[in-house]
DNA sequence: GAAAAGCTGTATCAGAAATTTCATCACGTG
DNA sequence: CACGTGATGAAATTTCTGATACAGCTTTTC
């Protein structure tokens, strides 16, 4: 089961940045606070952010007209619809020559720790994926859509997070939802109402908490249906869980990346509120009713 | 702003939509000779033609720019600028899925829901890298490795999180870290102590919520650096941070995926952690120690 | 072959969009 | 603390674009 980290396969290498944004980037530094707004714009929306108009580009930026045309003219161009031109023909190149997104790969030169981060954060994706049985993924879905089960989450020190994540998710789309605290002091008490109709999802990777191991095993062996999201090396949850989803964990760091499971706490929540919608639906917007209103 | 609009757009499944290329092959027969020509213009430069302005395309089609007028009218839009926002629109819709019109991905056979959410939340990775501009994210690293600064990490329903993952790990890295919750009345006593010396580190996506949004402002107002971490579209937090990361988020779910935030998350840690390792190994090692001893 | 119907382009207009101007503000400096 | 510099946005200004009315031309039809 255990596949070797060494995938660094081709993977379509993260396509080459056109040279406007790639300029932009490198002159971030210079630009002026609401330049750097314009700059973040359209770069997070490139190129379409520029397509529109002064007026709609400036607001969506949250600066005024003005500071928009002096970032064109600082990029170099004559005037907004020129640089609008550029973008068009930038985009047009781009779009009739798919080689060309290849490019001139040098990028190991200026890409810094963040693009190995994400290389490796995307491997890690890739590999959970590939790893996890479908019909495994789709028994957790059916296990949680299921409305007359009770649904815990619960996690260690870094993963904790994760479990409220996935709490705050479950808990708008379905009723019956918590979240569990892993010291056991604060969960002794609560262990008397959990069994047969409970689930308990558990998140545990290595160095494996011993208060949430125990936590799950005393929920087994009152009857709790027991999902684990780990690490390919199984915390010792595994033995006392129904359900087991690895993710891959291991990133150029000296921690773990958790992005494998907060992938897999996302498809589940998609999955589940995909499969509740009929019951979920009225519930989000009374959610966000509720919201409006208390403001 | 408009944060009350519920997301139940049933996001159409990725089934291709009648492209308005493929619309005006079918009614070419009906077109008179100029709007053929027009047509025959347009669909020689899909899309990119439509996008200059009807002088351009009019002259470039040998017709008059009443004609293009009339052409546009014919196809179904109110006005030549309701033209060029559909084709933006198709063109990015083309774009940002690019593996989408790939074809029949083999794999949808297998594991349909979690490979094809897998599949968006790469595509967010990878843009969400491409976007940042390193030197906005070296900038982040070295806010944050500053031990002279306060560290404070707030979010949102569900970044919230997210805020509490990163400071359970800067915690183990460097001293003065803390997690703000967001509501009001929970912070407010705590905003005396804050200023110019503090950073904070902001959590906020769509749906941006108004209590961490005034947190923020009020910090700013007493002089602190902020940080965000938002989507593309910018949280109105953008406004008073010195920094923005912007990650994608759009993922085939009703919800929106925070990944593209974790791994900005992750990679800060990994570059602080790497930058203050004198300091960071010896906390480590001490955490470690204490944890060990009250088992 | 003439009248009707349908296209098309010229000229023009209204309005929107880009640009410039200028007063104000924030911030660092002497 | 006054001063100067640079950034910023409101408002005035200019430019240009999309839209329309109308007249000429072409095609159709009887």
């Amino acid at each position: 089961m255990n596949q070797s980290d060494m995938r660094d396969e081709h993977r379509p290498p993260l396509t080459a940045p056109p040279s406007l944004a790639e300029r932009i980037r490198l002159d971030m530094d210079s630009f002026t606070p609401s330049e750097k707004r314009a700059a973040h714009l359209l770069l997070s929306h490139y190129p379409f952010a520029g397509l529109d108009t002064v007026a709609e580009f400036a607001s969506r930026a949250g600066i005024s007209a003005p500071s928009v045309l002096r970032f064109v003219t600082r990029l170099g161009f004559g005037g907004f619809p020129e640089f609008q031109k550029h973008l068009r023909e930038e985009l047009e190149a781009q779009l009739l020559s798919p080689l060309a997104k290849a490019g001139p790969s040098d990028k190991s030169q200026n890409a810094p720790a963040l693009a190995a981060f994400a290389e490796a954060v995307i491997g890690n994706l890739q590999a959970t994926v590939e790893n996890i049985a479908p019909a495994e993924f789709e028994a957790v879905v059916a296990l949680l859509s299921d409305p007359r089960r009770h649904i815990h989450f619960t996690g260690g020190r870094f993963t904790g997070a994760l479990a409220r994540y996935a709490e705050s998710h479950f808990r708008i789309v379905r009723s019956h939802v918590d979240f569990i605290e892993g010291q056991p002091v604060l969960w002794r008490d609560r262990m008397i109402e959990i069994g047969r109709k409970d689930v308990v999802v558990a998140f545990d990777i290595r160095r494996y908490q011993e208060d949430v191991t125990a936590l799950c095993e005393t929920a087994a062996r009152q009857g709790a249906t027991v999902v684990l999201l780990t690490d390919p090396w199984l915390s010792p949850i595994a033995r006392v869980a129904r359900h087991v989803l690895p993710a891959h964990i291991v990133a150029p760091s000296n921690w773990d990346s958790s992005a494998g499971l907060l992938l897999l706490t996302e498809a589940l929540v998609a999955a589940v509120t995909k499969r509740l919608w009929d019951s979920a639906k009225p519930r989000m917007e009374a959610v966000e009713r509720l919201r409006g209103e208390q403001r």
